[in-house]
DNA sequence: TGAGTGGGTGTTATCGCTAACATCCGAAGT
DNA sequence: ACTTCGGATGTTAGCGATAACACCCACTCA
């Protein structure tokens, strides 16, 4: 199995090179290779070139670690976030490793089962422990949030989805103003008011919507039907939905997520009420399925990838500057309007 | 901003305790310290409680860096997956990362666009760099395979989903066994044949798939329509489901996931053919959504959860024992039986 | 009683790098 | 011609851990 068998290069434990390698072949010494390396002006244009052919030529690649030893800090971001394949953590995710990696940085993940304090805690300590430039903590929910409390001051942090009066640095997607949208697009298209089926009660995101919800419908006047709770499954939403679709007065609904509002989409298939003919749907989020919903889904569009790219962009600033106090962004999502919604029959 | 001013603690820049702060506080030596850190056999239990005492005292915790600095290799695994959101890919990697840190592992996951040869290199480099103790390579597809080639012998590799004729630690879930149950299904059901809408033609899994459902008809004595390639995506299967809608003699469609299904539902659905009645779908993944499809969705599910606890063995027996040669596991799918089949109408 | 044994501990070297200081040298200033 | 200066380079000293070896001491055994 092994290369070293009858090696023809080197009979010892042929190690990978190291700088002084490096530095033995271009005659200079390892601090030259270093300087290289790290881009110093003071190095002369020949030496240079002369380093880096030496480099080159020994497939040398400098040791992290050693350099994560001397300097206290890694080209390592870690990222706590829930263990779960939900459409917008998990795209999140996969935004902010793509928008680190072009960073050149790495991206040490710390998945947590469930979001509490001892868990978070327990993440955050782990990538301190691998000496991480920094951390973002996608922290959803109100005991993700308080576990941010802990983390000592000097360590850059920055959370993600969290609690939007928090005053720390935080990127989230409007969620408010998502659901606003949302809600006055029924409205207009003419229905007496709009009820709404909410994630689980401690996610921000949730509460979010429900204020957009429920502010909509108080600017434009409308009764406020009681809110209809559930969580983020197909699951909850068909349920909800079973009850929405035998109340008559019921034609448009607003649901937390795409998920929620396919439960929906199928409750009232089951029981014959038509969408968008007598009942309109909305969702939340534009999984790349909800165009193909029967029918079409109308829904709001998060853009994850902006999340991300701000994200990093905070982070960095604070590993850079030392401090940059209380930075927030906020991006505002789209509505995408698709076949699900319709003027009411009456 | 910083807690640094007025500190009571200490006026220099307080660093983090290190070992010897350790040994100071409990009177021993650093090594006797190391030697408790990592369970070595010959310690006093005095010795070991007054270590353990002190550790806790000053909140100590080992550098990660220096210890990966003197012993060449980290407590990381390197993952290299293709930036998806895709259901399978996105499972796979969060099911990892679970395992991983059950058995006390960090997980660096290193994105890559495109899952060709190039981009597949340069992050298996990064990890190298890292000094990762092990890497796994989620490569679905031939060219994301073929980079496997160049990885240098003595580098602890697992590659999951990978080509099932390759002779290295391997974990794959048995697609073709899968794809025969769902054929056999419907065939079963009363079908004199069943369609295939393929995923991408370069994925292994669409090609063991199609093996699969071309096996299951010819053992079954039926005919064997032409292939309906497609990729992985609902648009695409909403194109395919709109031509096979038109074809009378289509009775069954066998999907290679669960969002070409849905995409088929809804061609289904918009030219008047209902499912099961007129059509019986089967899908492929069992994301959390297909039971709640119009109709529920027929479909098979795969074990991610084990596929990621058999790569994570096969990595640590070869990161132990040195060389595990030509291990492979393979995991059985199950087919879940839901609403979307039935006897054909004829 | 003297040599051998092995558990418990300390000392020293080392991993591969960067920071800080030391040194050399030629160009510029007076 | 003699400092002065600063660019280019080398030397030395760590960073915080583990590995290898040395050492001490209480036993056991012949």
């Amino acid at each position: 199995m092994s290369r070293d068998e009858g090696a023809a290069v080197d009979n010892k434990t042929s190690r990978d090179p190291a700088m002084t390698d490096v530095a033995r072949l271009a005659g200079v010494s390892h601090q030259t290779v270093s300087r290289v390396l790290n881009d110093h002006p003071n190095v002369r244009e020949q030496t240079r070139l002369r380093v880096r052919a030496a480099i080159a030529e020994l497939g040398y690649r400098p040791n992290k670690a050693a350099r994560a030893l001397v300097t206290g800090r890694s080209q390592l971001i870690g990222v706590v976030a829930q263990n779960s394949t939900l459409y917008g953590p998990a795209s999140l995710l996969a935004a902010f490793e793509e928008a680190a990696a072009l960073a050149g940085f790495a991206v040490s993940v710390g998945r947590v089962k469930e979001l509490d304090h001892a868990s978070i805690n327990k993440a955050v300590e782990r990538h301190r422990d691998e000496r991480v430039a920094g951390i973002v903590v996608i922290a959803p929910t109100a005991p993700a949030n308080d576990a941010l409390a802990d983390i000592p001051a000097g360590v850059p942090v920055v959370t993600v989805d969290g609690d939007p009066a928090r005053p720390t640095p935080l990127v989230t997607v409007d969620q408010q103003a998502g659901a606003y949208a949302a809600t006055k697009h029924l409205l207009d298209a003419g229905h007496r008011t709009v009820w709404h089926v909410s994630g689980p009660p401690n996610w921000f995101d949730s509460s979010g919507r429900v204020e957009g919800w429920r502010k909509a419908l108080e600017d434009a006047g409308a009764e406020v039907p009681p809110l209809v709770p559930a969580d983020w499954s197909a699951r909850a939403g068909h349920q909800a939905g079973q009850m929405l679709a035998r109340m008559p007065e019921v034609t448009a609904v607003f649901a937390a997520n795409d998920h929620l509002a396919l439960g929906i989409l199928r409750a009232m298939h089951e029981r014959g009420r038509r969408v968008p003919e007598d009942v309109s749907v909305v969702g939340f989020d534009d999984v790349p399925e909800a165009e193909f919903f029967i029918p079409p889904l109308t829904t709001v569009r998060q853009d994850f990838a902006a999340v991300a790219r701000e994200a990093l962009d905070l982070l960095l600033a604070q590993v850079v500057d030392g401090a940059a106090a209380d930075t927030r962004r906020t991006i505002a999502p789209a509505l995408i309007s698709r076949g699900s919604v319709a003027p009411p029959a009456g």
